[in-house]
DNA sequence: CTGAAAGCGCTAACAC
DNA sequence: GTGTTAGCGCTTTCAG
């Protein structure tokens, strides 16, 4: 492979004079430029992108850390940020974190070694210390949260409105008639949980009505979870007439629970879930869900972190807060049928 | 951030030592190797990765493209390839080419400035030039095919046997008693798509049917291509009984077409798609299908690339053939019930 | 066992 | 306008 040095040798030319028309810049005599062209050209030169990182001491690329390829939440995510990255001449990476704390703190201490100029995180679930850490393993590469934040953080987010978002669906449920409603949350250690919970307390609140901790349950985000606490919550004696699901795995698992239990839905309980999927409109019955913008978030953590990158010490910390949408399907319905039971 | 030149001088050691504990090669005292690794980790030292990437010429990346970070299919087959890589001592980057060849092209430039050690592609579609061209433009480096690949290749693929699944499906069709089956391909270009056709034939001619040119339809692979070649072919005065379909998205592009029409799938028309995703089964009626391993490929793919990598001119080239399995939903019946129409 | 030194390919001052 | 040169941080002979 044709290096720099080769051509300006083989042309008689100085390296600086080759390096500046591959580069565009200083002043380059139109004979010259053309020669040097032409035989770029012709050696197919293309720069080695690791030397000209080494010595630019930035590598135009960011890193993304998901929890899972596969959720086609993440994948509309990572499109959004790749989108708006290679419109500004940057790379995207991508790496799964398979929710696995060990595997993310992996990815952040490569990400770290100078491979990347950036990085954008979707946390995964983890303790409170090794959240705590996260910012650290990174040492000094800028971080951008994304979809999940620290409860605290001292670092730029981009989130949802979490607890509007929550807030619509338990209010929607509340003016359909019902009066119970149960909660099946995300760990409740990170932001968007937590928020979640606050918004389905305070819809409850703004109704007069007290948030009853027996419907209040923490799964992960996985179907088995999802399927598992939903069991829990309608084997309770006064068991609620609707739940809220919050996230799309959980509610698949919520499902099939309701189908274990003989329940149907939405004439006996009417369900929502959170974060849209392809899925969702087929499902039996098709289910009202909230929608996020994923790929909307994906550009705009990408924006942010190209922002903090050109600026690491800007203050204050950016906190993007996109709107959500509430879908609604067929699995939410009045409970007055189901007092029928 | 700490360099290795740093924590020599500052130990009054050589720059070599350092190096030597930090690869954990060469001979070093007990004493200084203990010296040094407690320097190494008060410092928080790691290895700036470009430019040991720089220096050994190698970076320990793989570079994988797809057409569609958001298909289920792609999303496991990258999951697959990750499992492998990682476990291997290898990252994996994740490129979505979005279908378009020009954006395939940039990813390989970039991915071929060393960058990555080797690549793993899914090719677009394209003219029989461009695809032509692909090879070339890596500039020696590393590249197996996966998932897709051009109809000639002098490089090592992993595919399944499209043939064979092709057949398989056209034959349960067949069995059932269909004898004017449609066929919806993607472009024919490359290897896939042709051995799925070629499957489909050779399963007619097995029953000593002939193959009729205008049940058979070239879409590419969108859902709008599905919905229209289906329209075209159930608009045809002697219509199919049956229809093959050769990807996920025209399948579900199909669907939509019989219920425009007032087909009523599977008593008029029985439906196969290929590639199974996770909405196929939820699908109405859920959809009989042609499921691919694609995890197993992706690992497969990881696997091809790494021997390669280790042996560039190793012969002959490596053709990994894995089998796809047909998982038989309800969109398949018997032609007998759609006489009474 | 440890150290000195060359150099991966490129960029960016700074001379000329 | 063009050339010289000093590194970026690291690995790797090769001496001692």
């Amino acid at each position: 492979m044709a290096t720099i040095t080769q051509i300006a040798r083989d042309l008689g030319v100085s390296i600086s004079t080759v390096s500046a028309v591959v580069n565009n810049r200083g002043y380059v005599s139109a004979a010259m430029r053309a020669r040097i062209e032409e035989a770029l050209r012709e050696a197919d030169y293309h720069p080695d992108q690791i030397a000209r990182s080494l010595r630019r001491r930035e590598t135009c690329t960011i890193g993304l850390i998901v929890p899972d390829f596969r959720n086609t939440f993440y994948a509309h995510l990572m499109r959004g940020a790749e989108d708006y990255l290679s419109s500004a001449g940057y790379r995207l990476i991508v790496a799964d974190s398979r929710e696995d704390w060990q595997r993310q703190k992996d990815y952040l201490g490569l990400f770290s070694g100078k491979t990347t100029d950036g990085v954008i995180l979707v946390p995964s679930f983890a303790t409170d210390e090794q959240i705590a850490a996260t910012p650290g393993l990174l040492r000094g590469t800028p971080l951008v949260y994304v979809d999940r934040s620290p409860l605290e953080v001292q670092l730029d987010t981009v989130l949802v409105d979490n607890t509007r978002a929550a807030y619509e669906a338990t209010a929607h449920l509340l003016d359909l008639g019902h009066r119970r409603i149960g909660i099946i949350t995300e760990p409740l250690n990170l932001l968007n949980a937590a928020d979640r919970l606050r918004g389905y307390k305070r819809a409850l609140r703004a109704q007069g009505l007290a948030s009853d901790v027996k419907y209040i349950r923490q799964g992960d985000n996985r179907e088995d979870s999802g399927y598992w606490r939903a069991l829990e919550l309608f084997k309770l004696p006064h068991s609620p007439t609707a739940v809220l699901v919050c996230n799309n795995q959980m509610t698949m698992g919520t499902l099939a629970a309701l189908r274990d239990l003989h329940l149907v839905c939405p004439q006996q309980v009417s369900l929502i879930g959170f974060d849209d999927f392809e899925c969702a409109g087929l499902l039996n019955p098709p289910v009202t869900m909230v929608r996020q913008p994923a790929a909307e978030l994906g550009a705009a953590a990408a924006k942010a972190i190209l922002k903090r990158i050109r600026d690491p010490k800007r203050q204050p910390r950016e906190h993007v807060v996109l709107p959500t949408h509430l879908v609604v399907r067929e699995s939410t319905a009045s409970p007055a049928s189901s007092r029928k039971r």
